[in-house]
DNA sequence: GATGAATGAGTGTTCATTCAT
DNA sequence: AATGAATGAACACTCATTCAT
């Protein structure tokens, strides 16, 4: 990856909002150049092009997004607290990342456009794997059961997050949550510690 | 709700998948009118503007989205056989009407665009009842636990199949699904199997 | 061909001026629509693209370039006298459909763009054939000698011509040519009949 | 005219290539300065515009282009024979200089783009005198006809090698010339000899 | 002397929409 | 009711050129 330089940093910065507001084709150059304070002609003097902007983008937080898992995994402590703490690195680091993680939905999942950066399906194996392992400490140890096909597990941690995201208005009026806010505080507590159940539940469930 | 004629049906058909596949901006009313077989101005003469077009369509596929959670409600059988029917029907609905709920995703998540559809909240609203009513029988039968916040549930569900789909290169890939054949299998056993522990293992966890 | 509607028709001039005057690299869809009075986004609506405009002006003009040679040929005069009337209706074509030759010239010579038109070829490849069954009367008629290379007349007569043109500012200063009425007088008479000779003369020389 | 260093000849070099490539307008600075490896700015840093680098470009060629006639004048050989060298020589040279003149007829004929150098009217001025003298010569020995204008002789043998080499793949394919060798050849030989035939038969036409 | 960064005007094209019929 | 023609604004991108260093 190639440094970038103090613009070129500011202008993914008010691209990444604007993609995750209005999504790739809802954004226009010309509104990023507008907010960043840059000339449209640096877009693609910078990045070459407008699709090549975003793949830039992508690839600059895909690092950021890397969740601190080995270091989790290495943590002297009882499985259902490694779970717990897990869980929250994961609620923790998509929120911080919403805008990111939001196009990484929009744009890459059922559009032509192809995310084919080996790092994002590498780092997503890695995770995995950390994860089994700290699922096998549990297992091994006898708190947790032994059939648990941890693949579909990221799922509902994130999935349940994210929808929860997308219905935001939903939920902020049937919750009574009247501020962001509220809302945010919402999911770091209640809606995190909601999801840790799910997953211990899952993890200790036997049909 | 007024009623349409096949031309107009047979547009947002059109609409649905491309909007689906490529978003709203990434579809221009030109590709729908050339797939759909009318003239370009049939859109904006039909439909008002291609916005509104969006709203027409998302209108007129929300009652077909809209679960039959009443009669299942109604059905006598055990708690737990229940929910697990329960969460089949969720899947089954959010998977035909995939097309559909990614535009919601997509479309009205994070954007300046709105859903304020009363109809669609409602629908949510009212849905949720349901499911509350189902979960207090098995509350009172004792077979579930009493601290279960209901709101929370339909996100595991959905969030789980959405972030399942949402990366489905990445699970085709690690679960060795060759064809989308062996995917959409996949979805309908192992992962509706899956959402369904979860939901069950939740319903009966103690902290 | 497609029929085309007396806007096509006007920009299709239009565009034949300016393509001749400055090129067509040199000319933006945005001068043609100015000039010929329509909105810019007609061109691509009407033609396709630029390119395609080029075609389409290209080809609309091809037919009326055609020579009527054939008739030519088939009236009864000496043969001195066709070659001199040919080699009159060469010039007065080419000089009439100056613009599109100039761009033919310059577009389809040595630049990258390709003109395959078939038409055009055998548009030329039929000029040539009538050509030869001219000189070949009078070959027969022992007025012509028997060594020539008929292929290589036209790009003499035409040569000459263009060449001449080219240098138009060179020329009328050396030949006192005040006006272009002067100068267009002097292509009708001097330079026809310079070229007339010079084929006549090459049509009787035994080296 | 200023001396050029190395890194402007160069420049100079691959611009000549590629405008008669693609033309002036067609060309970019970026290409040049791409091929000629060096900064885009330098186009500008050391000739000021890309208009004058063009000016630059036919001024540093046009004395290369200066035919050598004097020295033919001064050869003691028959005047038939000093008209074939000196149609050779007229060949050679623009062959040799296919480039520019390609340049100096696209973008300097019908364009805007005025040629004014008086340099470059004055060779043709010489060149035109020098030709006199060597008609004069023929005329004196009896050898050519006294009714010639030698101003229009440049013409057809320019004229008809431009229009033999505008229409290249038109006689590559009637004359069955399979490689850029053999057309080169035919240039050298057929041509050459068509075009010396031709004006020699024009000397002594007596109409 | 030489250059990477930056600019604003310009390019061809596509857009959703409207209009006359 | 329905449509081909037409519009003006917007699009991503490239241009030749300038400027600070």
């Amino acid at each position: 990856m190639i440094a970038l330089n103090d613009k070129q940093i500011e202008i993914l910065q008010v691209a990444e909002k604007l993609f995750a507001e209005e999504g790739f084709d809802g954004t226009s150059i010309r509104d990023i150049a507008k907010k960043a304070n840059v000339n449209i002609a640096m877009i693609s003097y910078y990045f070459g092009s407008k699709e090549k902007m975003l793949e830039a983008l992508v690839l600059s937080r895909i690092s950021d997004m890397r969740l601190q898992l080995e270091s989790l995994y290495n943590e002297n402590i009882p499985p259902f607290a490694k779970v717990d703490k897990m869980v929250e690195l994961y609620i923790t680091r998509i929120n911080k990342n919403r805008c990111i993680y939001q196009i990484l939905h929009s744009e890459f999942s059922n559009k032509k456009r192809e995310l084919n950066f080996e790092g994002f399906t590498e780092m997503k194996k890695s995770n995995l794997e950390t994860f089994r392992n700290i699922i096998k400490e549990g297992q091994d140890s006898g708190d947790f059961q032994q059939e648990i096909n941890v693949a579909l597990l990221p799922p509902i941690i994130m999935g349940t997050y994210f929808q929860f995201h997308t219905n935001k208005p939903f939920y902020k009026q049937i919750l009574n949550l009247k501020t962001d806010e509220e809302y945010d505080n919402y999911i770091g507590t209640e809606l995190t510690q909601h999801i840790q159940k799910t997953i211990k539940a899952l993890l200790v469930y036997a049909n």
